[in-house]
DNA sequence: GCGACCTGGGACCGGTCGGTCTCATCCAAG
DNA sequence: CTTGGATGAGACCGACCGGTCCCAGGTCGC
């Protein structure tokens, strides 16, 4: 059973860029035929239906956005820096990602209304995604480096929201700019609302 | 020809939610048919494909966002205080609007890849609506409402991506609090970096 | 109230959809 | 080398897709 897991492999990285450009239903197995190479049969014995090689390519391509959006953050010291390299990491890393935009995006829209499945699979991504920088953000707090009156939960949920939505609009421009511009906005106001002040009450490291 | 148009009108507005709802590629004439309660040949007649349908569907549903965004706010007299009625209608005006959520965004994202003609509908709708948000802080400026150093085509972009992704937050999440929470950003941010200061060259009324 | 045209019904079309099944072949363990 | 299970090809399936067409009946101008 060793070759066939690696075939059934090798068809979920063929079909996750068919499925985040076309969408589950614009996606054919049709499709999925041509772009891996095999016969209806061929592809069927790995997968007992669309719906479940669809989930299997979101969670292929949304586990890359993941550690592409995340990549060279851990170490950075500083939380509130942390988060501005995911925000950048979000605007300049687009190579190596699954292509035709946030995995995201595309599947919350295609499955809000049909497909519940792939639609909690939505949901449950974005929901580990806030979470993660969530902890960040509380980390930051404990630490001091994040002012006490910011809302971790609040402060992931914009900072998705607002990269999500400008993201939208740079892709139907065609043109960086937009997702540029609330990156800009995004870093601005970490450093000026969400930065800890250096003076006053600056007693931790307890 | 009275009869006819009324048929015609009827069906775009039955045909609307939908499209809006299941998508380009899912929304079947079956589907269509159902809605309307006519039959194949009764649509088909009106229209000369189903991509015309859908493009007219997605006129209609953008025509009704755009009305419902902008309303009641022609009159406030300050372009600030304007804007911020934007942002608020964007979050509270939920009645009268087409079922599935922002037309922009659905089919922005259905249409990204394949169907260009509803892909060119999306991005026009995005330009005016950017255009108007513009225009309203280019007045504002002339006013001396807003600070000159505000870009307003860089102003309404910042809105316009902040409301559509996280208004894609609270649809996944089935939970207003994103869109709400973005809503207060963005007010926050007009009244602290956009408005400008009572004091200083406050010379006009011309 | 007549006649022409506008309107909508519904049978019909070829193509494609997602999915099943059988069978030849391949591969790897013994 | 044998052999049995894993693998993939591809014919086949019924349903449904978007779209066409002709005809009966309704609607409207005259």
């Amino acid at each position: 059973m060793r070759k066939g897991e690696q075939t059934r492999q090798e068809i979920i990285r063929k079909a996750a860029p068919i499925f985040n450009q076309k969408g589950y239903e614009g996606a054919t197995v049709s499709d999925l035929m041509r772009a891996t190479g095999l016969e209806k049969g061929g592809i069927y014995r790995h997968f007992g239906s669309k719906q479940e090689l669809a989930g299997d390519a979101f969670d292929y391509a949304w586990k890359i956005a993941m550690d592409t959006r995340f990549e060279g953050t851990e170490q950075i010291p500083n939380t509130v820096d942390r988060l501005k390299q995911i925000v950048r990491n979000f605007r300049d890393r687009r190579t190596g990602l699954v292509p035709g935009g946030c995995p995201l995006l595309n599947t919350a829209i295609d499955c809000d209304n049909g497909n519940p499945k792939l639609r909690a699979k939505a949901h449950q991504a974005l929901t580990s995604w806030l979470e993660r920088m969530e902890s960040i953000a509380e980390g930051g707090q404990r630490r001091g480096e994040i002012r006490p009156d910011v809302d971790p939960a609040k402060l992931a949920t914009l900072i998705a929201g607002t990269l999500e939505g400008s993201g939208m609009v740079s892709r139907l421009q065609r043109n960086r700019k937009p997702l540029a511009l609330a990156c800009r906005h995004l870093e601005e106001y970490l450093e000026t609302t969400v930065r800890a002040r250096k003076s006053k009450t600056g007693a931790d490291k307890s």
